[in-house]
DNA sequence: ATGGCTATGTAGCATAGA
């Protein structure tokens, strides 16, 4: 069983990368940000022609998320309930007796900044639901663009980034405070490459210079979280031409899913059934 | 080097990302 999460900043212009990647990667759900596109232009067919369904909410120009996956997506909740945000960041679905929850966390542009307000708010009312989430689904895996940095570590340069908008000790609080939920941070789980970062400004060849930030992330609850055997960022797809400023970011499960349980049962068995 | 690069909406640039 394999989970993704991947900014694509404008599926539009990213579709050719997403439907390459998911042709190379078979995750069994690829949760996506920064689609940037209206419900009603959505590319349903591109994933439909690759053997995936999608579930998507969007808008015009900003936001915008959908989880694409291999069965179709069950008891999808749109945003997060009784918070009225027209901007569209969230989407929750169930897959193969797990609950996917899909979020675009705010930017926050500065510390200063009303819209760093409104990140902190946001984060909090995201917890405050995740909170309950929790306790009705154990199964629980929360992927996206965090855009928060969790540790210095995560950071190339953090001494300059100290106090700023992604690094903000409130920030970073804030995702403790999801953690804290009983949700692990799956990457960290394992051994990783010293600079591993999943973004990368286009600006200054940061890329290339190998100077960017961890700020995309999937949180798993504990019976998700050890049966985890791997998360990796597959910066590559960084490298490609146009890409996304964000890699995407996998985890490998072992986790029964129904593909996998309809290739093992005999024809006999299934004829009974 | 408070710029730089990319995407969108819209027809010049402004806004946003992180």
């Amino acid at each position: 069983m394999k989970l993704a999460t991947w900014n694509v900043n404008s599926l539009k212009v990213r579709l050719p990368h997403v439907l390459d990647w998911i042709e190379r990667h078979r995750p069994d759900a690829l949760c996506l940000q920064e689609t940037k596109i209206e419900d009603a232009n959505f590319p349903v067919s591109a994933f439909t022609d690759a053997g995936y369904h999608a579930v998507f909410t969007g808008q015009k120009t900003y936001n915008g998320v959908a989880i694409i996956a291999r069965t179709p997506p069950q008891a999808v909740v749109i945003g997060i309930p009784d918070f009225d945000d027209p901007q569209k960041r969230v989407i929750s679905a169930s897959i193969e007796g797990m609950r996917l929850v899909c979020a675009y966390v705010p930017n926050g542009e500065t510390v200063e900044s009303a819209k760093y307000v409104y990140k902190l708010d946001w984060l909090a009312r995201f917890r405050h639901w995740l909170e309950r989430e929790a306790q009705s689904h154990p199964a629980l895996a929360v992927l996206g663009d965090y855009n928060i940095a969790p540790e210095d570590r995560d950071v190339y340069d953090p001494v300059a980034w100290a106090g700023k908008v992604l690094c903000s000790e409130p920030e970073r609080s804030a995702f403790r405070g999801l953690v804290a939920l009983g949700l692990d941070d799956a990457f960290r789980r394992f051994d990783q490459p010293p600079r591993s970062w999943s973004w990368w400004d286009y600006r200054m060849n940061m890329f290339r210079r190998k100077l960017g930030l961890r700020i995309d992330h999937i949180l798993l609850s504990a019976p998700l979280a050890e049966r985890c055997g791997a998360c990796t960022i597959d910066a590559s797809a960084r490298a490609a031409e146009r890409p996304s400023d964000h890699a995407p970011v996998c985890c490998e499960l072992d986790w029964p899913t129904a593909t996998a349980a309809a290739a093992t049962v005999s024809p006999v068995a299934s004829e009974e059934s």
